[in-house]
DNA sequence: GTCTATAGCAGGATAGAC
DNA sequence: GTCTATCCTGCTATAGAC
């Protein structure tokens, strides 16, 4: 990152600093509080590469979607489906928590996945074109798993079909509320987002969601 | 509204559209995404008034919540409390239900309550400098209440400090977020957000958050 | 592929007539 | 208090040298 090598792929490297700033500020601010100055400073680069590379300030904000955002989203949902995987039958306790631990505890590091969930909500509450890549990327796989696992996890009671998504979408909603509202998080308990307290918020939405959605249940 | 009287009340009743506007605008799009010249176009006005009026930009967005977002806030937390002080001993249900009424189906109309709504998120997730209004206004007295009264109605168990922080925290959120989240939530439900369906939110919410917060509950 | 230079325009803000 | 006219900064985008 400080010094690059010279032969190997230097190629589009810059094109490559370029995406990772935007998204960062992107995330960090929104569309229209980022100038394309700013970051092709950050970038350390020259302003019309951003014009060469992608044509104009949109498409880079879309390619960000595209070539970050979206492979991002796929890890996390392979980590959330492996972790289902590598049991045989998991209950629904380990559905929730498997999650809420991908979307909390990931494989990415604090700032990747506060960005990740940025962006996502930014489109979710105020959608532009980007709004069917993460409801098709995101939203929509893992509210379609969480679904069938839950189900399977608990034939015996039949679930509404509209209380189902209810549950499913406060499942989901709980879990990226403690992602990007953060300052207020903080503020309120008094807690950094470290790994400890990382480990207890997952706790409590999983303890939170599970006797949410089942009135009356014993096993946790 | 249409016909402005000409003798009663005429002052500053440019300044008052201009906020009207500025409100409505701020929230659908952000601070960056409006333009004064946009305001004030929707206003009816000229360019100049909101320099006259306010200074400069950010100080209009600063006086959008002091004038109005506060007094709804203010309003809609005395909706919740008359709500509870109707009632001698409100159980845990009476109260979150009281909330998310008063959120969700409380006196605005439906675009006021999404203006509103999302004016807090945008401040709640990215704090500028009305972080703190929205915080003292709106989610302390809120949360102190909710605190408060859930702890009242449920005097035998005793519940950790942290954990009951988390649980209102969610109760909170699971309110606001399908405030904001319409977008979403109407494409994955395929309802509206007319009376019928609000209704059953508030009932959703309810029910999931007093069993969320009570692991093996009876009454309802 | 990266740079400089600049066109062209939209933004916030102000001065001053009315 | 409201208007017109205008300043000037900062933005996106492009042309063209290297």
């Amino acid at each position: 990152m400080t010094e690059p090598e010279s032969s190997p792929e230097k190629i589009d490297q810059t094109r490559e600093r370029i995406l990772d700033e935007a998204e960062k500020l992107f995330a960090e601010k929104g569309y229209h509080a980022v100038s394309v100055r700013e970051i092709t400073t950050e970038a350390a680069c020259n302003l019309a590469a951003v014009n060469y590379h992608f044509g104009n300030k949109q498409n880079l904000y879309h390619e960000v979607f595209r070539s970050r955002w979206i492979p991002r989203a796929r890890t996390l949902f392979g980590v959330f489906r492996e972790s289902l995987a590598s049991r045989k039958a998991p209950t629904q306790a380990e559905v929730v928590q498997a999650l809420s631990e991908a979307f909390l505890r990931g494989p990415m590091t604090g700032e990747e996945r506060q960005r990740h969930s940025q962006l996502m909500i930014r489109e979710l509450s105020q959608p532009t074109e980007a709004f069917d890549i993460v409801v098709e990327e995101a939203v929509a796989p893992v509210m379609g798993t969480l679904t069938e696992q839950l189900k399977r996890s608990q034939p015996k009671r039949r679930v509404p079909q509209e209380e189902m998504t209810l549950n499913v979408l406060s499942i989901f909603a709980m879990t990226i509320y403690f992602n990007f509202s953060r300052p207020l998080v903080s503020r309120m308990t008094g807690c950094e987002y470290d790994d400890a307290f990382t480990a207890r918020l997952v706790r409590h939405i999983t303890r939170f969601s599970l006797h949410g959605m089942n009135p009356n249940r014993k096993e946790r």
